[in-house]
DNA sequence: ACAAAAGTGTTGTGCGTACACCCATGC
DNA sequence: GCATGGGTGTACGCACAACACTTTTGT
């Protein structure tokens, strides 16, 4: 252990992690929220968060609070942003660095989630949410909406076996936006990303829309080539 | 005072925030740098960056430091990530909330400058730089790069009459590849974001180019109606 | 006259959009 | 057989890339 610290008379803050977890239900994108389990605002929902322990990075500290309320590991998560006004948080002041995930809402550990008083609300409906996390959620949801036009995100929130119309319906959700069915469909079979299963969905049309899977080892393969975060 | 704090026993950490400050000299993209002037790696070339103050924004210290070199206030600023591996600062454990600005070489005070040790140097022959700010240099690079192909940014790096080839210069410093100039000039035109002066550079050429300004109210409207940063 | 850079014109191509139309099938 | 959503085909336009070509003027 060090002891000599040429930092010593420097400031000291909390940091913490805030995670907004999206999920997607088939038609409404979800968000998970917690009843916050400590004062100040004990009880009142809350993003899941938490402060960043000694020697644990940013990235361990947000893959810890998605762990603690959904069991599940290896998520795709991002950070997003920093907030940093000197009053944020009402009870002391608190740098929160933001993180976005993206799971699949049926892999989450129920039990486990609302042991942790976790549930997950549609983003269309949200309660008040303590500090500034209502804007935080605002701003994630922005960024995905932005990587979205350029990235094929989006795959994590969906089941292993997924048809484009539930794709379309993600996407639709995440920007708001209807899209053409048409287009879409074509869209995603040049992108070559996609692997066609022999079973059909029948639960939304007479004809059946086919399942499919992300052809992850081909994404990985463009991904090398540059081309696909390339814009040209 | 608030003597009450139900946080007290969680961990604090320093907090830093690290400053990317870019210029543009006409052919090359430049970036300021400075003589640490504190241990540990005292004399060694560092970003310009300073400890987050008690009652100060994450916002209101990248101001802060940027003003301390430059002299300048009121520059484009944008953070664009937080760095929090447990080691990466030598000393003791410190979370770096980083920062890039675009700022006109020739506003820059210079006297103030050399006074705190800063000095520009090219991009592409940077020195070796303290901890992880070599990689924070090339992500902000990055995501300039990202943000050039969406948004007109870099006025802020020329001065106040610049010439189209000057601009494309830039561009092309930016994202590392030729640009070319016919194409280049006519999407400027179409953009209608520049106001032609009656002035010509002639250093370059024989026949000489204009010199344009900037049409900020222009730029404000469009913002408006949201027709830059939609990507359609 | 010539060189050299600024800038315009011309053409081809690829992609997104709009939308008509065909397909499969449960009722 | 008809309604319903899934999916294909087609046509148009725009933005960009490639590049030939004109303009200007110092030497």
């Amino acid at each position: 252990m060090k002891m000599s610290n040429h930092y010593k008379n420097t400031e000291k803050h909390h940091v913490a992690v805030d995670n907004i977890i999206f999920g997607f239900d088939g038609n409404r994108l979800m968000l998970l929220v917690v009843k916050r389990q400590i004062e100040p605002c004990k009880g009142e929902w809350s993003l899941m968060g938490g402060f960043v322990g000694k020697n644990e990075s940013l990235d361990e500290a947000a893959a810890r609070v998605v762990k603690i309320t959904t069991g599940l590991e290896d998520v795709f998560m991002e950070q997003f942003f920093t907030y940093g006004e000197v009053d944020r948080d009402t009870e002391a002041r608190t740098i929160s660095v933001a993180y976005y995930t993206l799971i699949r809402v049926e892999h989450h550990d129920h039990a486990l989630g609302q042991q942790h008083g976790a549930r997950w609300f549609p983003l269309e409906n949200l309660p008040h949410l303590i500090f500034d996390h209502n804007q935080m959620v605002k701003d994630a949801l922005q960024v995905l909406a932005v990587k979205t036009r350029n990235q094929p995100v989006g795959f994590e929130l969906l089941p292993e076996k997924f048809t484009i119309p539930q794709l379309r319906a993600l996407y639709e959700a995440i920007t708001g936006k209807p899209l053409d069915p048409g287009n879409f469909s074509k869209k995603l079979h040049n992108m070559k990303l996609l692997t066609r299963l022999d079973e059909k969905d029948k639960s939304q049309s007479k004809k059946g829309a086919f399942y499919y899977r992300f052809d992850k080892i081909r994404y990985e393969e463009l991904q090398k080539e540059g081309l696909l975060f390339e814009l040209k």
